[in-house]
Order: structure tokens, then C-alpha cells, then sequence
DNA sequence: TCTGGGGTCCTAGGACCC
DNA sequence: TCTGGGGTCCTAGGACCC
């Protein structure tokens, strides 16, 4: 049972990567993805310590030879559909965590596959043949472990932690290693003087919790004494849509504002519709000239993917933080659209015209098996006797 | 180092219902 | 009529990941 066989697999430096593969005169030379922000660079431009998430400008600082290249989505979304196939075509256990990562268990098929060395080694051979990357594979009895021995295995590489490796790996890493600790987490534990994750193993989990809350506590202890029961499962769909952009330095008007959250918010209802999805919350998302944030969100009476009825309660939104941006300015502005059903799930809802209470707990438990929890409530909700009608514009938004 | 864009999940208080 | 507990939803914010 506790054998090393969930394999963790991972595209190396994917957007640089692909960049260098479709322009052979890019291969061997430092590259990274922009433009203004790098969002990828490849291991010849990260030996001059240029990284994810950089300014441009700091980039080339650090490596003055670096070429940076815009950003082809199609092109990595063809890659990633391609790797994926291979992943499908391995294990019938298949988990995406990303455009380039996902987990796969590899148990179960040593008889009729191989081990799971030999089939991250095929896997690997594969991904190098027929997509032109390189693939990093960590294998280990669980999730978490599997990912961080990823990690170790890069670049272009494999690495295979047995179970009773599990804590000599393990506990020498810094707490930031750990697949949940950011910046904030990792303050936090530092100045409580645990480092290492080993530390964490030692401290226990009443002093974890008492430090990062239930939740939060009680994961990163279970995951440093190395339990992790979570299976490798195909991915829920998905919950949310978003979109934002940076404003700069630049302020707008209240009405540029206006007209710029409604193009966003028009592309989120146009990928809603593309989905065959509702949603039935929106919020808008700000972010001030001090860099602090806020979100306002507001819940409709019904899920819709109509454009007019998505823009009309995100400008309500952002009407009524006006006074807000005013004060400290904006510097992005954002929308996401979440509560997401599968389309027109008010259509459930004509049988419920006078439902009597036995056919109404009927109608709602397969609203529930369907659709999940949060549809109960709307369907209720409208199903109500004194359910109002749907209002053609949403309601005016609250005063703060 | 003056910070892009797309997501997920958790927490906590208040409202509301049973 | 008063009181309390439990459950769920909504909203806002925070942390984290790629």
C-alpha cells in the first residue's frame, strides 16, 4: 500500500521553454517571457538570477544579454493539450493543477505498465519526442511529497523519494518549501523560530493551530510528519471566471473607469456564454494608489450570463466606491464572475409554481445532487411563495 | 524591486430561517 | 411571548499558487 507511486510531473520554465523550442536561434541563450513583468525565464537567463515575477527593467539589470520575448497563449495552450494527452494516455488517474503540472498515480499499473520509475521515464521520453519539452517527474507515496521532490528533480530530471527517505528529505527544507506557505505564513513561523520543516513536525499541531488558525494548522503539521491522504482525482470544474488591468500611474475619470470594467466584464460574460455556464455573483476588484485592495461583490436573485445584467451590478459596484478611488486613487480595476451553474438553471424551477413542501424538498435535493449547496439556496429562495419576480435591472447597491 | 494576470481556498461576522 | 441553538448564505478580506 505505502509505496512510492504518485508521480508529480512538471513542465521545465514551459513558456521559455516552448519559446526556445519554436525558435531554434533562442536555444542556448538567456530568455525570458514579458513584456514589464517576467512570467517566465529560461535556466540560462535564471543562472543570472532572473526569476518569475520580476520587473523587466531588474531583469536586465542582472543579465544585460537577456532576450526577452512576448507571450504566444496559443502556442502553450497547443503545448499543454499535447502533454495532457500523454498524461491521459498513461494513467487513467490524471489530476491538472496547472497549464504545465498535474499529478498522476502511477499504483496499480506496475503489472501492466511498469514501476513507477520505469513509467515517468517513459513519460519523460515521450514529452521530449513528440512535444520537443522537458518534463520533471518527482515520485513519492503522497501528494505533497511527490511535488516537493519535483522540485529537486529540476531541470530535466527524476527524483524518487522512498517511503522511508520520507523524513531524512523532508525536514532539512525551510518552511517555505512547503506547498501552502507564502510569504505572510512563512513570517509568521520564523518568528516563532521554526525553519525547517522539520521544526514543524516537532512543534506540534496545537501550537501550529494556535499560531495559523484550525484549518492552516492542522494541514501543515499533517504534511510535515508526512501524511497526506489526498487522492489523485480529475479536477471539479472550474468555479470562477476574472479579469483585470493595470491602470499604471495613470488616473481615469469615473466615466473611463466605468467604460473599462464594462469591457471586462462584457469578455466575462462572452466566456460564460462560451462555457454554457451562469454565475451569480459578481465583484469587482480594486486596487488603490497605495497598493492596498478591496473587493465588493454583490449576489444576484439569478444566475445569468447576460451582458447587460453582469455590467449593470458591476458599475453599481463601482459607483459605490467611488468616493474610495476618489481619496486614494485606482491603480487596477477587476471583475470576476463566481457562483457558476450550468446554463439556465431556472428552467428547474418551472415545475415549483405552487410546490407543496413534499415535492418542493424533492425538486431541491435534485437541485442539490446537481448543481451543489449554493443552487439550493437560490432555488429555494425562488421557489418561495414570497419570491418577488426577477427584476429586469439588479437592485440599487446598498450605501456602505 | 515600486508590483501582471488568472485562479483557489479559508475565515469571520451578520442576516436569516427553522 | 421569549429564548436559544444550528445551519446556510452573503459579503469582505486575506493568503497562496502558477
Amino acid at each position: 500500500m505505502s509505496v512510492a507511486g504518485i508521480l508529480h510531473a512538471d513542465l521545465d520554465a514551459f513558456f521559455a521553454s516552448v519559446a526556445q523550442r519554436d525558435h531554434p536561434e533562442l536555444r542556448g541563450r538567456p530568455v525570458a517571457v514579458g513584456p514589464g513583468i517576467i512570467t517566465a525565464a529560461s535556466y540560462e537567463a535564471r543562472a543570472f538570477g532572473v526569476r518569475g515575477a520580476m520587473a523587466e527593467r531588474e531583469a536586465r539589470a542582472l543579465c544585460p544579454d537577456l532576450i526577452v520575448v512576448p507571450g504566444d497563449f496559443d502556442a502553450y495552450s497547443a503545448a499543454s493539450k499535447a502533454v495532457f494527452a500523454i498524461f491521459e494516455d498513461t494513467s487513467p488517474l490524471v489530476e491538472g493543477i496547472s497549464i504545465d503540472e498535474a499529478f498522476l498515480d502511477a499504483r496499480g499499473l506496475t503489472r501492466a505498465v511498469g514501476s513507477p520509475t520505469e513509467i515517468a521515464t517513459t513519460l519523460r521520453a515521450r514529452v521530449s519526442d513528440e512535444v520537443g519539452l522537458s518534463l520533471s517527474i518527482g515520485i513519492a507515496r503522497t501528494k505533497f511529497l511527490a511535488k516537493v521532490a519535483s522540485v529537486s528533480a529540476k531541470p530535466d530530471g527524476l527524483k524518487v523519494v522512498e517511503p522511508d527517505e520520507e523524513i531524512a528529505f523532508l525536514h532539512p527544507l525551510p518552511v517555505r518549501r512547503m506547498w501552502g506557505v507564502g510569504p505572510a505564513t512563512e513570517t509568521v513561523l520564523v518568528g516563532h523560530g521554526i525553519q525547517t520543516i522539520g521544526d514543524l513536525a516537532t512543534v506540534g499541531e496545537g501550537a501550529l493551530v494556535a499560531l495559523l488558525g484550525r484549518h492552516t494548522g492542522r494541514h501543515l503539521h499533517a504534511l510535515a510528519v508526512g501524511r497526506d491522504l489526498r487522492p489523485v482525482e480529475p479536477r471539479a470544474r472550474r468555479r470562477s471566471f476574472g479579469a483585470q488591468r493595470a491602470l499604471g500611474r495613470r488616473q481615469l475619470t469615473p466615466d473611463q473607469r466605468s467604460a473599462r470594467l464594462a469591457e471586462l466584464v462584457d469578455g466575462l460574460a462572452r466566456r460564460l456564454r462560451s462555457a454554457e455556464r451562469c454565475a451569480s455573483t459578481v465583484t469587482l476588484r480594486l486596487r488603490f494608489g497605495d497598493y492596498t485592495r478591496a473587493t465588493r461583490s454583490r449576489t444576484l436573485r439569478n444566475p445569468t450570463d447576460r451582458t447587460d445584467l453582469l455590467v449593470a451590478t458591476a458599475r453599481a459596484l463601482l459607483d459605490a466606491a467611488e468616493a474610495t478611488i476618489s481619496e486614494r486613487g485606482c491603480t487596477l480595476i477587476g471583475a470576476a464572475v463566481s457562483g457558476l451553474v450550468p446554463h439556465r438553471p431556472q428552467q428547474l424551477l418551472l415545475p415549483f409554481d405552487r410546490p407543496d413542501r413534499v415535492a418542493l424538498d424533492d425538486a431541491l435535493d435534485g437541485v442539490r445532487d446537481r448543481f451543489g449547496g449554493a443552487a439550493v439556496g437560490r432555488a429555494a429562495s425562488l421557489a418561495h411563495p414570497r419570491h418577488r419576480p426577477m427584476p429586469v435591472l439588479p437592485e440599487p447597491v446598498r450605501p456602505a
